[in-house]
DNA sequence: TGTGTCACG
DNA sequence: ACGTACGTGACACAG
């Protein structure tokens, strides 16, 4: 007889996570007709990954009939506070029920039972039938039903990836059988669903209790043996909610299921109808799986056609723009600096011009055009388009809307680089991604078919010319103008001159430092192989963990997901005993600083000025900095001798320069000390006390006649940074190697000593609760929808974030202006201003200007706004990067 | 491609 | 009871 497989999907279980795996691209996921489909789609991911691996026979997938079952009988509550389902993912069950039809696996719902009961009472049946059967969900609640003839499938991350479970598996990973899973429910209860458990017991001492008596009935056969005081109270005192718990976590295997194995069989989709279902959803890709014909793959749906001419040098008079243009510049690749110019377009929503031939834009009238101030330029991303341009010679002049930028502002989230994606989350949908139109990853590229590839373009330029006032007006609706036009547009051509310029680096000097680096390495390797006994990869976190914790049996103090923690903090306290682990601390720290900074900085070293020229990323971080990449010139080693080192090589561009750099001085408690208006942290600041011993004064009560300790100064400045952080008394306590009791009082203490400060982080809270959002003092915005999320870790991450971000946003806000102002104070000279890091900005100059730098770069910088407090600046220079101390 | 580790503010 | 500091990027390894 042939093997029998089946297939069992808890259709909600799965809906629910399609759709929030594919949460963020929901703009994305739309048909014609304004139908959300990011559900559907994924779940039919699932589908086609679960079809080929189980190659099932019979298929079921089982749906919620409703909220009222027999469990809401027993328990008023159950699934209470459950968030309504939102109506983006309610709206496509219909449809995925017709996705279903149309692959012709069976459907099935229940009145007054849960698709989990349907689900365990088909696989009953199907176990006794003699069925391979195979589960897939969402809900770990299900791998109760894991046994020899049954494993269950957890889709994780999303819909993608699953974890299977079989009954070895559930008692690896979870500590107990499949069976007493609703064992370790009872006890602990269920947020999710909503019901208590009992009080105290969370899952570690669930997990114990099961492993120990059984069950819940055996847990209380032997209530008498339990010697925790309160743990035993609890469960005396809990003992119905137990029982309770045990029985709504325990899925029904004999529902009255009117289905009969029999019903269950799978042939296979019908083809028409499955065809027919992803025209009308939109479906590109599965339509391409089943090759059909007469669909192109590029004639997305909803797509219209779009006209445009193909510039040459014959017709360029023929480019009418007089006022207003929009304007794109493609490469093949991410780093503007070096990629190959792949083509462009401009016009305005008349006409649209395209050329792969990027000397077009060399010759008299697009040139001028582009450079002219007064022809407005709508873009995307300015700061890459000016750079690319300014490599053909042309500076980019006039630009007005800048899609990238004016997105990023409204909302940090929407931070993709692609114009397809920006423009599908602001509701345009008459654009394809690049990813659509030029593959990913290995096989990303510019199409060498003209029409594919210039209707592409031609699409984004119309789209940026039809984005540019919708934008505006959110911006202008957000209060963000002035953000826009004051900071961040001309921000992007400051970092574009900074990116241009570059630093020059010292090959040499690296190099010599490679092979100092190179002996150094060897001789620690050939230490550590002599103590460990045998020779292996000291880079493998894997082989490492081998043989620090199973050949030499140190104890393992901290473990990771996937093994032993071989992190700093363990190897410190392990190298009390073992020389073994401060070498190999040694050797990291050396390798971390050949691979990535010698080795690292050698590779983008351009040969023709010997310098590097880094990228900002401007719309990035969800705080307003700027990040650094290729190479990050803003994680230069600077706390150790060794990586110091590194900075000898960043030097001057011409003999007899020096570099010069200045600092804000605690910019994010100034900030902080602004924003919360506390009288005693400002007094501190005012008075130009050091305010970490300020801190310390406080915090330990000291007199006027005591001495701040280097010790207890450090302590404060812990907690001076716990507070910018969003403080928790569990994470001051292991930075500074406290008691959390100890913690939780020193936070108490400060609160106290700066009740400005607590005012502050509590309304920032309760602002972030209100409004969903959070400011810096330039209206730079973050969102935070997990402020009520009912995670606890999600929601306290989210709070932690609204305290943090208008601090560091702020301070981020205030460089950007310094930045601005700075361009044009250093006009007339040769100081240049190099590199933005976080709070530092770091020139090069003729040694002659320097005495003139020290004055005018400092008094920039502390007039960029006016806070309720003074500013710090303090400024260095000297021969190379690694001099300014 | 994800994980662990470590560099910076 | 929950499980933690905020913001980044690059590298090596392993699957």
């Amino acid at each position: 007889m042939a093997e029998k497989r089946l297939l069992l999907i808890d259709g909600n279980s799965v809906a629910f996570k399609a759709f929030f795996a594919l949460y963020t691209s929901l703009g994305r996921f739309t048909n014609g007709d304004g139908l959300h489909t990011n559900a559907i789609y994924g779940f039919n991911t699932m589908l086609e990954t679960m079809l080929d691996k189980v190659q099932p026979t019979h298929a079921l997938v089982a749906f919620d009939a409703g909220k009222v079952t027999f469990r809401t009988k027993m328990y008023d509550d159950y699934k209470g506070g459950r968030a309504k389902t939102a109506p983006e993912l309610s709206e496509q069950f219909p449809y995925l029920k017709e996705l279903l039809k149309a692959r012709g696996i069976k459907t099935y719902e229940l009145p007054n039972y849960e698709a989990d009961d349907i689900i365990g009472t088909t696989a009953k049946r199907a176990e006794a039938a003699g069925f391979t059967t195979t589960i897939v969900t969402g809900d770990r609640d299900l791998t109760q039903l894991a046994n020899d003839h049954t494993t269950v499938a957890i889709s994780k991350k999303g819909v993608s990836e699953i974890e299977r479970y079989t009954p070895a598996y559930v008692k690896e990973k979870m500590g107990v059988t499949p069976e007493q899973i609703i064992d370790i429910k009872g006890l602990q209860g269920d947020n999710s669903d909503n019901y208590p458990g009992v009080t105290g017991v969370g899952p570690k001492r669930a997990v114990d209790l099961i492993d120990q008596y059984g069950s819940v009935e055996g847990v209380y056969d032997h209530i008498d043996e339990i010697t925790a005081k309160k743990l035993k109270e609890h469960l005396v005192a809990d003992k119905d909610q137990a029982f309770l718990s045990k029985k709504l976590a325990t899925i029904n295997r004999d529902a009255p299921v009117d289905l009969t194995l029999e019903d269950l069989t799978y042939a296979g989709p019908e083809r028409d109808a499955l065809v027919a279902f992803y025209q009308r959803m939109g479906f590109r890709k599965f339509l391409q799986g089943m090759s059909v014909d007469g669909v192109t793959p590029s004639a997305t749906p909803g797509l219209k056609a779009i006209a445009y001419t193909v510039l040459t040098a014959a017709n360029l008079a023929d480019v009418q723009v007089t006022d207003e243009c929009a304007f794109y510049l493609e490469m093949d690749g991410d780093n503007y600096h070096l990629a190959k110019f792949a083509g462009f377009v401009i016009g305005h929503d008349d006409h649209w011009w395209v050329s792969r031939d990027v000397s077009l834009l060399q010759m008299a009238p697009l040139k001028q055009l582009l450079e002219n101030a007064q022809v407005a330029k709508q873009v995307f991303d300015a700061k890459r388009t000016y750079v690319g341009l300014n490599r053909l010679g042309i500076t980019l002049a006039g630009v007005d809307g800048d899609l990238l930028l004016c997105s990023y502002l409204l909302n940090t989230y929407d931070n993709s680089n692609d114009l397809g994606r920006v423009a599908a989350e602001h509701g345009y949908d008459q654009v394809e991604t690049d990813e659509d139109v030029y593959g990913r990853g290995a096989k990303r590229a510019i199409p060498t078919d003209d029409t594919v590839f210039f209707k592409h373009l031609a699409r984004k330029a119309q789209a940026i010319a039809r984005l540019k006032q919708t934008l505006f007006k959110d911006l202008e609706e957000n209060d963000q103008a002035e953000l826009y036009r004051q900071i961040e547009r001309p921000m992007a051509f400051v970092l574009a001159r900074m990116e241009i310029e570059g630093i020059t680096v010292d090959a040499d000097e690296l190099r010599a430092m490679g092979s100092k680096f190179s002996e150094q390495l060897a001789e620690i390797e050939q230490t550590i192989y002599q103590e460990a006994g045998e020779e292996f990869n000291i880079g493998s976190p894997k082989q490492l963990g081998h043989i620090l914790f199973e050949k030499m049996h140190l104890p393992v103090l901290k473990k990771t997901k996937t093994g032993y923690s071989t992190a700093v903090g363990v190897l410190e306290k392990l190298a009390v005993d073992a020389p073994i682990a401060e070498n190999i601390l040694k050797y990291r720290k050396i390798a971390k600083i050949q691979s990535t900074y010698v080795e690292g900085l050698l590779k983008v070293i351009n040969p023709a000025d010997h310098k590097v020229h880094t990228r900002y990323l401007q719309t990035l971080t969800q705080t307003g900095r700027l990040s650094s990449v290729d190479p990050n010139l803003q994680n230069i080693p600077v706390r150790t001798e060794e990586g110091k080192a590194i900075r000898k090589a960043f030097v001057p561009r011409h003999p007899g320069w020096q570099i010069f750099s200045s600092d804000y001085s605690q910019i994010e408690l100034r900030v902080l000390a602004h924003m919360s208006h506390d009288a005693n942290m400002q007094e501190a600041f005012r008075e130009g006390e050091d305010i970490h011993a300020a801190t310390a004064r406080r915090i330990f009560k000291l007199g006027s006649d005591q001495e701040v300790t280097p010790n207890i100064r450090r302590q404060a400045k812990a907690v001076n940074f716990g507070i910018v952080y969003g403080i928790s008394d569990f994470g001051l306590s292991q930075n500074i190697g406290i008691s959390r009791k100890q913690a939780k009082q020193f936070i108490e203490t400060y609160f106290e000593e700066y009740p400005g400060v607590k005012a502050y982080t509590e309304h920032m809270v309760q602002v972030a609760h209100d409004q969903g959002y959070v400011e810096t003092i330039a209206h730079r915005r973050r969102y935070l929808p997990d402020i009520n999320s009912r995670n606890f870790n999600q929601r306290s991450f989210a709070e932690r974030t609204a305290m943090n971000t208008p601090i560091q946003g702020s301070a981020a806000d205030i460089i950007k202006i310094a930045m601005i102002h700075m361009e044009e104070a250093l006009q007339g000279m040769q100081a240049t201003m190099l590199l933005q890091v976080h709070d530092e900005l770091i020139f090069e100059a003729p040694a002659e200007e320097i005495p003139t730098l020290a004055k005018l770069v400092p008094k920039i910088m502390d007039s960029a706004v006016k806070l309720e407090i003074p500013l710090k600046v303090e400024s260095h220079a000297g021969p190379t990067w690694y001099d300014l101390k």
